[in-house]
DNA sequence: AGTGAAACGACCGTAGA
DNA sequence: TCTACGGTCGTTTCACT
């Protein structure tokens, strides 16, 4: 269980080391536990002991990610929704879209926040007119068109 | 070279094995060569070179992510940000803060989309008024509170 | 939770189709 | 770009602290 709205989980407390290995999996996921131990000293069984737990428990997960721009996706925005009646429905309709890669519910003057992957302009266009806006319960949207990314740091939620 | 606005690189055109391959790593990036192999059905070495020239080239990383949720942060948010004068500077002082996750330029009604992490209200009370809204150029901030997280995948173009 | 040792399996470089 | 193969290094299990 996590996810947000979820259950509320106890905060791990996680050690210093325990920092260091989650670091040095966040530069390279494919790391070693016997190099991974070198560097946080301990040894390699340790090291593996303290990823599976922090593995299992949910805290992290070692995963491939993928870069939109590099896959011909020059175009990426994120998407305010305003919402008429059930807002999981909503929500739920623009998860099974292929062009959307994240929704979350808000409070604010969005009740959706959904961001989008295009290939370019017009697929943007036809994302919003002929795929988004026919969701039933969709009020409007209002579309912010990505221009430089400067940071991002990767966290999840869903699972 | 990649991410938002930096010089366009070619889609890189990816067969049915590769995207096989980065399959397999997005659920698990600990997945061994071997097993990955006979998943795709390609030898050990091949897999291997394959996922190499994916690294290298950028259209793929695998790196450990976090669950703010078990590590304590229950609150999310995304901020909008409205600014005057030189947008760059703004993304950069949010970048430089330690709750803030992901910052983005956009065109829109906002300037600056940027996703926070909070251990509570309280905090993103603070982090709104002590460190957010005293930026030099931060003229208006409105605040999205994450209420479920419905989808989330994960892709990169800062590096 | 941690170490160390031995068996096993994965990884890496190189050769060759 | 792939397979094949051998040397090296990482992983796994287990007994022990």
């Amino acid at each position: 269980m996590n996810s947000l709205g979820k259950s509320i989980a106890k905060p791990v407390q996680l050690d210093a080391v325990s920092k260091a290995i989650i670091e040095q999996l966040q530069t390279d996921g494919r790391r070693s536990y016997a190099e991974i131990g070198k560097a946080v000293g301990l040894s390699e069984a340790a090291v593996r002991q303290r990823v599976q737990k922090l593995t299992e428990s949910g805290v992290m997960q070692v995963v491939a990610v993928t870069d939109p721009m590099q896959l011909g996706f020059y175009r990426q925005a994120m998407i305010g929704v305003r919402v008429s009646g059930d807002t999981t429905l909503v929500a739920e309709a623009l998860g099974a879209l292929d062009a959307v890669d994240y929704v979350v519910l808000t409070a604010g003057s969005f009740d959706i926040l959904a961001e989008v992957v295009c290939e370019n302009d017009d697929d943007l266009i036809d994302l919003l007119n002929k795929q988004i806006r026919a969701i039933e319960g969709v009020q409007s949207t209002e579309t912010f068109v990505y221009l430089k990314l400067f940071k991002q740091l990767y966290n999840w939620g869903t699972r």
